[in-house]
DNA sequence: GAGTTTGAAACT
DNA sequence: CAGTTTCAAACTC
């Protein structure tokens, strides 16, 4: 509408208040959590104190907003809602060396809004995505219906009526502003954390819930009503695949892909983002590009949803399920797929379980001659091994930070990390075969669940036991050293204490670079052979890293919390 | 695309 | 603070 600015590119994604310019400060000055409050709130604040209460042409609705004196109450936040990670990534340096912890970390520093990231069609992997446009027609955009003012954007291209909501009603848009920080000091950031839904009918499960829409589960601040969005709810994890997928017909053409609906692979490209990978894809079989993006969108649920738990066990198997899929000769997973390995949500519905959607004798990966069981085996139990290591060594580094001093302890957990061959030793997986897994392949093998007889899985039962066992073990670490709680409301409180957010971002980070690693293993593989054949396989896998990275920034962007510079990171270094 | 439902925001 | 109204998004058809 009227809101286009003109002046540059960046123009549009200026966040009101100004927070670009001073996010910075807030962010370098937000050591602790309590800190006060971000420099954009101090000067709204300050703007609205001495903002002229004039008669202002402002139609009747913002006219009956109080202005009264300003409080000068602060919320005790630091900004989650706007970039969760800024006020904590940078008052802690990872205490491991992990893998290239400070190079993924850095571009935290810059200042981007989840919003401003929106505006520009340029990022997010390459894929357009406009701005969530309001509609509002009564509000002006002034008030907390707008979902772009409340999102402290200026509306950019909205479908709004007589939108106020704009750089040149600045001055409206300020006092605005002042009133609903004078209603609610916290309005602008940590809304989510700060307050609980009022749910009654939709048991939490539908966007209407602010917590279900902000990912998180419902906590004891909520007041809803047969509340269903706490954890390790079925019905919960259904909607949240479902939401984070952000598509039903993605959700329906995988289930078809499982139920076998499709049929024979086709040579025709699958629509996922014509635009920037056609050329890529187009000799891909449809059915095989929607089982990997089934897999990648099916793994990133788990590698995004804050759970109190982060199970290897379900990080395992559709890693290894995936990396089958796109690389192996199929059906040989070592976890059989469309079995109980899969949670019931994502599990075919009707049909035989065990058909996938793709002949035995129709699909023959790429790559079937050249990866073997083993390699994905490998792969796979080392992600887990990365991931359960960031997560017992970050609550440590937590701990020894806010003054609790294992020093010795975390030292030793370091050393975890020390292996900076790793990336090395992936590729040499891809390209040695013989040399995979080397060390301590042993004691690897039979902690993750593996027959070091004959190579095969251990049985599920088996493995979840000893998966269950290992977050057991996690939980129990990093629980306050007061009594192991059952309530998993409270699990999650306590676990929150310890930065899940943080922890999270780093377990994925160190797993998405291993897994980075190991497609660019297959990439040099097939670009070295020069052939045809290896070329497409390096296209492939390329193809893959990149959806994965884009699948990633979608959901990145459904869920506000989340950090989202990470995966541009990922992005930018591939 | 229109109409309905929903729950937060705004208001009394 | 409780109740009501307004609002815009989510949802349904």
């Amino acid at each position: 509408m009227e809101q286009r600015e003109g002046a540059g590119e960046a123009a549009p994604m200026m966040r009101q208040l100004d927070f670009a310019a001073n996010f910075t400060a807030a962010a370098a000055n937000a050591n602790v959590k309590g800190n006060s409050q971000p420099k954009w709130l101090e000067e709204a604040n300050s703007q609205h104190a001495s903002a002229v209460l004039g008669p202002q042409s402002a139609p009747r609705q913002l006219a009956r907003t109080k202005f009264p004196p300003r409080k000068m109450v602060m919320p005790p936040k630091s900004p989650h809602r706007e970039l969760p990670q800024m006020a904590e990534q940078p008052q802690s340096p990872p205490v491991a060396p992990v893998h290239a912890p400070k190079l993924a970390l850095q571009p935290l520093l810059k200042m981007e809004s989840p919003k401003s990231r929106e505006h520009n069609p340029e990022q997010n992997g390459g894929t357009p995505k406009k701005q969530k446009q309001c509609r509002c027609k009564n509000s002006r955009c002034l008030k907390l219906y707008c979902e772009c003012f409340a999102n402290g954007v200026y509306c950019d291209g909205c479908n709004c009526v007589n939108c106020y909501n704009t750089k040149e009603k600045e001055a409206d848009r300020k006092e605005a502003i002042g009133a609903v920080l004078e209603r609610k000091p916290d309005a602008f950031y940590g809304a989510e954390q700060s307050r609980g839904c009022n749910c009654k009918r939709t048991g939490c499960l539908k966007k209407y819930c602010e917590c279900f829409q902000a990912n998180i589960p419902c906590s004891d601040k909520c007041k809803c009503v047969d509340c269903k969005n706490f954890e390790g709810c079925e019905e919960r994890k259904a909607r949240l695949y479902h939401h984070s997928a952000d598509s039903v017909a993605f959700i329906q053409q995988a289930n078809a892909a499982i139920n076998g609906a499709i049929g024979p692979p086709s040579k025709k490209k699958v629509a996922f983002d014509e635009t920037s990978r056609g050329k890529i894809t187009k000799w891909l079989p449809e059915s095989h590009q929607v089982l990997v993006e089934y897999y990648l969108h099916f793994l990133l649920f788990y590698f995004l949803t804050p759970s109190t738990s982060f199970s290897s066990l379900l990080l395992l198997f559709p890693l290894s399920n995936l990396l089958h899929v796109a690389f192996m000769k199929t059906p040989e997973p070592c976890f059989s797929p469309g079995t109980s390995y899969l949670p019931s949500f994502v599990q075919p519905s009707k049909p035989d379980p065990t058909n996938l959607g793709f002949s035995k004798s129709l699909y023959r990966s790429p790559l079937s001659g050249i990866l073997r069981l083993q390699h994905v085996n490998d792969f796979c139990k080392h992600l887990v091994e990365v991931s359960t290591e960031a997560a017992k060594t970050l609550p440590e580094e937590r701990k020894m930070i806010n003054g609790g001093i294992d020093v010795n302890r975390a030292a030793t957990l370091c050393g975890h990390y020390e292996d900076s061959n790793d990336h090395q030793n992936q590729q040499n997986a891809v390209e040695f075969p013989e040399n995979t897994g080397n060390r301590d392949r042993a004691s690897l093998r039979e902690s993750d669940g593996y027959d070091i007889q004959n190579g095969r899985p251990l049985s599920p039962g088996t493995l979840a036991l000893m998966c269950d066992e290992r977050d057991a073990a996690f939980m129990a670490d990093n629980a306050p050293s007061t009594v192991a709680e059952s309530d998993t409301r409270t699990n999650s409180e306590s676990a929150s204490a310890l930065g899940p957010d943080q922890l999270y971002v780093e377990q994925e980070r160190l797993v998405l670079t291993k897994l980075r690693c190991f497609l660019n293993g297959l990439i040099t593989c097939g670009s070295i052979e020069g052939n045809e054949f290896n070329q497409k396989v390096s296209q492939w896998t390329h193809h893959l890293w990149l959806q994965f990275c884009v699948g990633a920034l979608q959901k990145r962007e459904k869920s506000r919390k989340s950090p989202r510079l990470l995966w541009s990171k990922c992005v930018a270094g591939d």
